[in-house]
DNA sequence: AATTTAGTTCTGTAAATTATGAACTAATGA
DNA sequence: TCATTAGTTCATAATTTACAGAACTAAATT
């Protein structure tokens, strides 16, 4: 298997995004790979020689994926390999793992206010504010989503 | 200043949301107590004592969360201290910075699509509908923000 | 039965991260 | 003038992480 330069610097800069997200290095150059490789599935040896890691690195890439679902596999009758793909269902969930984590900060920040005595309340109309943003948007998600929907009909 | 338990364990939880968002622990415990303290400001001694990390780890903290304009400061006449205090204009800049991300990750989707050559065409629907699912929702954003702001007033 | 294949698991370690403590500075106060 | 205050800077120590390489396993093939 032969990648582009396109599409070998596309590994690098959606791995550096992933490892934002909180992957390992090598994981997400694999995640990067099989999104960003002509062939949807790709066997051990193709990743692992792909993008120049080790066996262990690339055991331990796949079965991290495999276990947070980010990834799947098929086999075929009298074929030892597995063939690895990205799990295309998985788009949907990682905006919804953002607007999750928007939704677990204002857990906290609702605490926040139920838990500090501030002497001077001008400062907590700002985080007031902020919490009620947040919970508007969270409300708002789901009937946006269901405008996108009709939108694609 | 004393903290009560609930006051300590959200500033480690706070700290740990912050840790996930690419902060230093130390860095995220301070924005985490400037938070949730009672007095809205508090001075490098405070903080360094209320937190128990180094003058050297407070200064490093301090110094990055005001070049990254999290938090800034007040003086009064004749106290050589500063005051620190979370900037609270960036509530607004937080959400925002979850949107541009999904943002970037969209420019990132959008050359995979241009770059890859996929045989079976299958897999690229799946990845368009994401593609269009974040373009709908950025052109939304605005329009979402000031329906809010009219629910506020 | 021996070899190959398709991985896994187990050390070891290089590199990066994060914090400490000690020495320093620059301004203020006694 | 000497001490104190409010920090900063630097060298270094302690962890953490991330991967390589070698040894291993279990099934299939020869």
């Amino acid at each position: 298997m032969t990648l582009s330069e396109q599409q070998l610097s596309l590994i690098e800069e959606f791995g550096v995004y992933q490892e934002n997200n909180g992957f390992q290095p090598a994981v997400a150059r694999v995640m990067g790979l099989l999104l960003v490789s002509d062939r949807a599935e790709l066997t051990f040896d193709e990743i692992s020689e792909a993008l120049n890691i080790s066996k262990s690195a690339t055991s331990n890439a796949l079965n991290m994926l495999l276990n947070t679902g980010h990834i799947e596999y098929t086999t075929f009758p009298g074929d030892r390999k597995r063939y690895f793909r990205i799990k295309s269902s998985n788009w949907r969930d990682l905006f919804e793992k953002k607007m999750e984590d928007l939704s677990h900060l204002n857990g906290l920040l609702k605490r926040v206010m139920d838990v500090r005595k501030r002497e001077n309340p001008i400062y907590d109309a700002k985080l007031n504010d902020f919490i009620s943003f947040l919970d508007y948007m969270k409300n708002r998600m789901p009937s946006l989503i269901h405008e996108w929907e009709k939108t694609r009909k």
